[in-house]
DNA sequence: CTGAATCCAAATCGATACTG
DNA sequence: CAGTATCGATTTGGATTCAG
């Protein structure tokens, strides 16, 4: 059986590992976080303070009850997001950012100054390749 | 394909900003690059400099040609990553990182500090998390 | 050597129905 | 209101096979 852990080498000092080169590294596992499809738009839907469970549900477009459970608890679990269940009838529940989730604000932020900055030119590069490796075109005339 | 409504075009309004919770803005399409599990790692080995499609296939372990080959095509398209051809025999590749590709470090940075500050209390909070939700053991005993 | 194509297993996610 | 449970469609990624 051989090891599973992926290794990325380079001569220099990697930027994504700390003392080893595994990819289950802390880093690791913050972009398996982000980048599913909804921990980020949540962690934005709270960023101007607590949120019940059915405003989340309204303001994060086209999320579905189950995707945003799971997402809250998973959110929940690495005390990135506080659940507080207020035991009226019926029942409520705030979701707000912990300390440490609040602290997601500036990494986020690079990574959106990062897109806003290069999104014309992303645009354009996919155009210009979609161009350049456009399907067979049987109207070719040059034959 | 299916349901992927990316609409990277006009979005006047700010991006990752507490207002604006919807999927379809430029920091999600860097969202969804950056989340799958191989992007990070290809520019993190194409830091140093270029190199050739085998020895990235060696360099990132577990990586299949499958996902190589799909996830620089990715990339190129988005004008991160530039393929060069050397007609010669055997066939050469060279894959390097754009003056854009560069520029993604930073923000990976942000974000790998982040990780780094963070994965102690995400850890401890975890763990606490799991204790709290055991599952029902019947072993139960109070000591 | 580079990489496209195909088949298949597993994870993800959404819609629906049901509970307290 | 705030979930839980389940099923099925979709997506993802890996192994394998074939080709320039």
């Amino acid at each position: 059986m051989g090891r599973r852990h992926l290794v990325v080498t380079t001569s220099d000092r990697p930027v994504l590992h700390g003392t080893d080169y595994r990819a289950d590294c802390p880093a690791r596992h913050i972009l398996d976080r982000i980048g599913d499809r909804w921990t980020v738009l949540i962690v934005i839907a709270l960023w101007d303070g607590e949120a019940r469970f059915s405003e989340l549900l309204r303001r994060i477009e086209g999320i579905s009850q189950k995707m945003l459970t799971q997402t809250l608890r998973g959110l929940e679990r690495d005390g990135l997001v506080r659940r507080t269940v207020h035991p009226e009838v019926p029942i409520r529940v705030e979701y707000a950012l912990t300390e440490a989730g609040r602290t997601l604000r500036g990494p986020l932020r690079a990574l959106q100054e990062w897109a806003l900055a290069h999104v014309g030119d992303v645009s354009a590069s996919q155009d210009a390749y979609d161009r350049a490796h456009r399907p067979p075109d049987s109207t070719d005339r040059d034959g």
